[in-house]
RNA sequence: GCGCGCGUGACGGAACGGGUAGACGUAGCGGACUUAAAAUCCGCAGCCGCAAGGCGUGAGGGUUCGAGUCCCUCCGCGCGCACCA
């Protein structure tokens, strides 16, 4: 995923000042030889709550640093695709930390969902019980991989205090009129009396009772997403700390279209009606030869009533149509009403058709037929004997209605469009909008593909919509007085509707307008919405008299948002459309929640199984497998270590339960400490690709930390030596100080504006290393290994937080490393007086030379000239040109 | 079908603005230490070749002194999504 490449922090760092050489020759309190994660995390992780290190105060006077990683939702423990993502969120945390800023670094619980219904439903256990004791695990989890959080403004979306807001804002929006209500369609279980969310239909039927799901039409409520379509959209090219691809699928999503609505009239039981129609191509509108509606449309329907046959299609095209993807993979059926419309322009009667293809919710549920120049509808034509004609010339290629062409659907020349005859595409559309327009029957339109987001949800573990109904006022909103309307945490569902509709304690109350008896709302909200504001309730902590306060104007926006690419849609849509709703109430300045957006990869495992001959795969646990390599390490077999007999080879898929490819992160921190989880998770890949497990490549992040333990141990058990004097080394002491600056500059930049920590981590080992190679024969080159040892703990301090706390007490320091700056580079252990250059002949590398570091391009050229082997390659031929590129190369051309 | 990405050793990946392809790690091989194994340390390691050298970043073409990187065509894989009219 490149081109979501976390883009530059816009932020300016603040100048370190001058290079300080802050080595004192004290000797450090004695230090275990032996590296035990377990008790050196335990004592760091101390350190941080006895000092209350995380918690963050606002400080006007100090640069702000949000980061934000998505809150989980409490499914029981955490997955490897978590640890991912808040290793990610803590490192930036604490390297910005380190660059001085004041981070602030939450933590949540996206705890209301369907999850927790459905352990109450295998259980008997309230959703309630179960969320909160799976937030205390996952909490301890957290706590143990040692991310800076500041718990104590912890969000828990199912909590009264956070969700009363939810319900707070639904009243404005309501007043407002962004909220209303209109029916919509759902999955009905006529067997448990139940509505289905969509995952819980598979193949058209109810996931418990295998019952054939119908379609309902109910009330429901909606948020007026699209009238901020237009601002959604143009806001987009602004967020440049986005990935470029985020931007692209919200924009696909909102979908802008301009086009053409076209009415055609005709006349229905003595009215004049008129069927309308959205389309980009207005220019082929005398290529309309039918007119075909969905099967929800109400001409569909009107025809339906009196004609068996069709109300029966128009009955199976509404089973099958669950999603839009799955209606889009069906065979493009019809079947035509009987009814005709007329041409606005021609006057010539049309037929209309009820087709599968045709969606009611994207435009006006209807199309015109188009076959000579649209392919679907070309294939319609054909199936059902429609004509076909051609209206559109492109270059005087030969037309023939026999099989499709691709140039068919080309912009090109009117004909046979009566006095459009000869207009290119641009000029027809705008002469046919115009005449249309003129004579009443439509005109140009700009098409939306975004819908209004429904949030009435027909479940128990969710935020109550705040509404009561009474017979004689209707939906009357909960007075603010009343709020916050609480759900009731001791039911427990069991799959047959919504207990909270049984329990009269909870539906039965007063109305608040005329008081007599009336029944409370009892469908409760998306879980979306719990989402769309927790960033802005982070930074109003504990307010219990409004929803937001001052302090979201000093930490928003997010500075950093990190999660899972699964969201790039729906949640970053949503929480862009509140914040500007909140926006347009006056409730806080900002349009736009999170300025930079970085989107992790996924986090896969290998694949094993079997396929008994009766049929059904049985997947194993790669823990389980035994590879089996050649000679050179190739993998040519897999094994169950159990009964020693061959598996298949599934390739690498992302970790999940029905794959039986997951790894607990728990073990990992059990056997290696959570140092080494983290160090995997951002070594292995950088953070914006998936990431494949490996038990090697833990157990090598583990052998890391244990050398980079022996080496500072090896160090500090070894000889005193003076305070560093960088100005009287000898060549190999310099040559160490260069790499360690130069290794600080690059680790600086892969934290700080690459995001690649990979790279970062790659030249700390290397500079590890060259540590371990360098013998210092001096007390001076032992403050060298000294400083070098001192940078790389400080380096490594944002990804192993653990270790390097130890590490830096080690090495003699006080303070702790959490609360040290970023180390200044020292631009003068940079110079260099010679530097290598390659030399090619016509793009070869043919050898290097070794020129003074400020050398002209002329005394390059000769030097590159006079290499021998550059001598035997030019051989006899002419030197045409030798191209210099300073610092780098020389490329002799010869010929 | 459309859109967006991505194809580099046995594997994960590196190569940052077109300038030494394969950093770092894993797996592998050889050696040291050990009664032995593990751990640790040292060394080898893209392919062909004794070497000199040649060939190598999915395939083919192009631009350039120079292409993994830019452009075109094709193939494969992944993700997203609309039969969006």
């Amino acid at each position: 995923m490149p081109s979501a490449r976390s883009p530059a922090e816009p932020a300016r760092i603040p100048d370190p000042g001058p290079f300080r050489y802050p080595w004192r020759p004290s000797r450090a309190p004695p230090m275990q030889d032996h590296y035990e994660p377990a008790a050196i995390e335990a004592a760091a992780q101390r350190h941080w709550e006895q000092a209350g290190t995380f918690r963050a105060v606002e400080d006007p006077a100090r640069a702000k640093y949000y980061c934000l990683s998505m809150f989980p939702y409490p499914s029981g423990r955490l997955h490897m695709g978590h640890v991912r993502n808040y290793t990610i969120g803590d490192a930036i945390s604490r390297y910005m930390r380190m660059q001085g800023r004041n981070v602030l670094q939450p933590m949540g619980w996206d705890a209301f969902g369907l999850p927790a219904e459905n352990a109450a439903i295998a259980n008997g256990v309230p959703p309630a019980r179960w969320t909160y004791d799976n937030i205390s695990m996952m909490r301890r989890q957290l706590r143990s991989l040692g991310c800076g959080l500041d718990w104590d403004r912890e969000v828990t979306t199912c909590r009264p205090e956070y969700y009363r807001w939810n319900q707070w804002l639904f009243l404005r929006m309501l007043e407002r009129g962004i909220a209303y209500q209109k029916t919509g369609t759902v999955n009905w279980d006529p067997v448990d009396r139940t509505v289905l969310a969509n995952e819980q239909v598979i193949d058209g039927r109810g996931w418990r009772t295998g019952a054939l799901v119908e379609k309902r039409e109910i009330p429901m409520y909606y948020l007026g997403i699209t009238r901020y379509a237009e601002e959604l959209l143009g806001a987009l090219a602004a967020l440049e700390g986005w990935p470029e691809r985020v931007r692209t699928m919200q924009a696909n999503w909102i979908g802008r279209t301009e086009g053409v609505t076209i009415g055609f009239p005709y006349e229905l039981d003595g009215r004049r009606e008129e069927l309308r129609v959205f389309t980009t191509r207005a220019d082929t509108l005398f290529g309309v030869t039918f007119v075909a509606v969905a099967a929800g449309h109400p001409l569909a329907r009107h025809a339906a009533a009196s004609d068996p046959a069709l109300a029966a299609f128009v009955a199976e095209c509404e089973r099958c149509s669950g999603t839009e993807a799955e209606q889009a993979t069906q065979d493009k059926k019809g079947m035509p009403t009987g009814l005709t419309v007329l041409h606005p322009l021609s006057g010539r009667a049309l037929p209309v058709w009820v087709g599968n293809y045709v969606l009611m919710a994207y435009g006006e549920g209807a199309v015109m037929g188009v076959p000579g120049h649209d392919e679907r509808d070309f294939a319609f034509a054909q199936r059902y004997g429609l004509p076909i004609r051609q209206v559109i010339d492109v270059d005087a290629r030969p037309y023939a209605s026999d099989a499709w062409q691709p140039w068919y659907a080309d912009h090109g020349r009117c004909i046979a469009s009566g006095r459009y005859d000869g207009l290119g595409h641009e000029a027809a559309v705008q002469a046919i909008a115009a005449d249309l327009e003129a004579a009443g029957h439509g005109g140009r339109q700009v098409q939306w593909r975004l819908r209004d987001w429904g949030i009435s949800r027909q479940r128990y573990w969710g935020c109550p919509i705040p509404i009561i109904h009474c017979a004689g006022c209707g939906a009357v909103p909960v007075p603010d007085a009343d709020l916050p309307v609480v759900l009731p945490e001791e039911l427990v569902p069991d799959g047959s509707g919504n207990p909270l509709a049984r329990l009269h304690s909870f539906v039965d109350c007063a109305c608040p307008r005329c008081g007599r008896p009336a029944r409370r709302e009892t469908d409760t909200m998306d879980t979306f919405v719990d989402s769309s504001w927790y960033f802005l309730r982070y930074a109003s902590a504990g307010n219990d008299a409004s929803m937001v306060d001052a302090r979201v104007g000093y930490w928003l926006p997010v500075d950093q948002y990190i999660g899972g690419i699964e969201h790039a849609i729906l949640h970053l849509l949503y929480s862009r459309f509140w914040t500007k709703v909140m926006r347009d109430l006056g409730l806080v300045a900002l349009g736009e929640p999170f300025a930079n957006l970085l989107t992790q990869g996924m986090v896969r495992n290998a694949i094993y199984f079997r396929k008994p001959a009766s049929g059904r795969i049985v997947y194993y646990s790669p823990a389980d497998v035994l590879l089996e390599t050649d000679a050179r390490g190739t993998p040519v077999g897999a094994r169950l270590k159990s009964d020693g007999l061959a598996v298949e080879s599934g390739g690498i898929g992302t970790m999940s339960k029905s794959k039986q490819n997951g790894v607990d992160p728990q073990a990992i921190i059990d056997r290696y400490g959570a140092d080494t989880a983290r160090l995997f998770m951002m070594f292995a890949a950088p953070p914006e690709l998936s990431l494949d497990w490996s038990d090697e490549g833990a157990e090598g992040a583990f052998r890391f930390l244990r050398r980079l333990w022996k080496v500072v141990h090896v160090h500090v058990t070894g000889p005193d030596h003076p305070p560093l004097e960088p100005a009287a080394l000898d060549a190999a002491d310099r040559e160490l100080r260069r790499l360690a600056h130069q290794t600080l500059a690059k680790v600086g930049d892969d934290y700080g504006r690459r995001r690649t920590f990979n790279t970062a981590v790659a030249a700390v080992m290397e500079l590890l290393n060259a540590v371990g190679r360098h013998a210092p024969a001096t007390p001076a080159g032992h403050a060298v290994v000294h400083e070098a040892l001192e940078l790389a703990v400080l380096m490594l301090a944002p990804l192993v937080p653990h270790i390097s706390h130890a590490l830096w007490q080690a090495l003699g320091h006080e303070r702790a490393v959490v609360d040290e700056p970023w180390p200044a580079v020292d631009a003068l252990a940079l110079r260099q007086d010679a530097v290598l250059l390659v030399v090619q002949v016509n793009g070869k590398l043919r050898g290097h030379i070794s020129v003074p570091v400020d050398a002209d391009e002329a005394l390059v050229r000769e030097a590159a000239l006079a290499d021998l082997n550059v001598r035997r390659f030019v051989g006899s031929l002419a030197v045409r040109r030798v191209v210099v590129v300073r610092g780098k190369l020389v490329n002799v051309v010869a010929g």
